[in-house]
DNA sequence: GCCTAGCTTGGACTTTGTCTAAGTCAATAC
DNA sequence: GTATTGACTTAGACAAAGTCCAAGCTAGGC
């Protein structure tokens, strides 16, 4: 009985992260979740959430300081692009690695673990 | 009777940002201006956080989706580097604009308009 | 088919932030 | 100096996002 238990509510979660709406907020997992499986609660939804999270099978983005969002797109290494009208994200990859732009004497004896990059601007449509 | 009306709250909370202490979130800028102005109310606190923020005196910084942090260096380019242990987070200049790492192809039409750089990892406190 | 550790549920609770109506006051005009 | 007035402040209600908990349910091992 060890180990990691495959229910309906994980399956719903993760069938609604694998869907190619990317970036939701937990509250729109939970909505899409409902329409599947009625009775999943929201607090169902935050628990798998942080296991996925945990996992590394999805990734965090607090991208405003209001919701959270997650991202499935989690194998591949990439960055964010936000528009400052609208809110609209999109992944991106700029060239290089963005932690070898940080100098020895700027790591204040840290030991680094990554970086992450939010470009903003606006969209074509928000112009 | 036009423009900026200097009150007592609001020389406070910019005498608590012009502290030592950087990257407070409201909640602590409020609890430290408490202190001075017993009276002061936390919607002031929040209305004058945004006002410095919209004259450009301060930045935001929302590094983990709970409170935002507010950063009175803001007026010299710098990024930030969070330890993941602590929360500990330090000002930091890497080399370089990271907005020149985005290639044209990877834009989308939007307009640029900057770049925020979160560096994570363990500070020698942590380790 | 039973058993049980682990999962789910609903609701209370917390944190962070916003809004509003009423009262107050800084800066200008006189 | 005083009156005026529109911007500012206040307390508290409200809202959004997330966490916690006790009670009940269930997948998977036996």
């Amino acid at each position: 009985m060890r180990g990691w238990r495959l229910t309906a509510q994980r399956r719903v979660v993760a069938e609604v992260l694998d869907g190619d709406h990317v970036h939701l907020t937990a509250d729109e997992v939970h909505a899409r979740a409902v329409s599947r499986l009625p009775e999943i609660s929201r607090a169902t939804v935050y628990n798998t959430l942080g296991e996925l999270v945990t996992l590394g099978e999805v990734l965090e983005v607090a991208t405003d300081g209001r919701a959270k969002r997650y991202d499935p797109n989690a194998h591949q290494a990439h960055q964010h692009l936000i528009c400052s009208g609208c809110g609209a994200i999109r992944d991106v990859h700029p060239l290089g690695d963005p932690v070898a732009a940080l100098p020895a004497d700027q790591r204040f004896g840290f030991t680094l673990s990554g970086a992450e990059v939010t470009y903003r601007g606006l969209c074509p449509d928000c112009r």
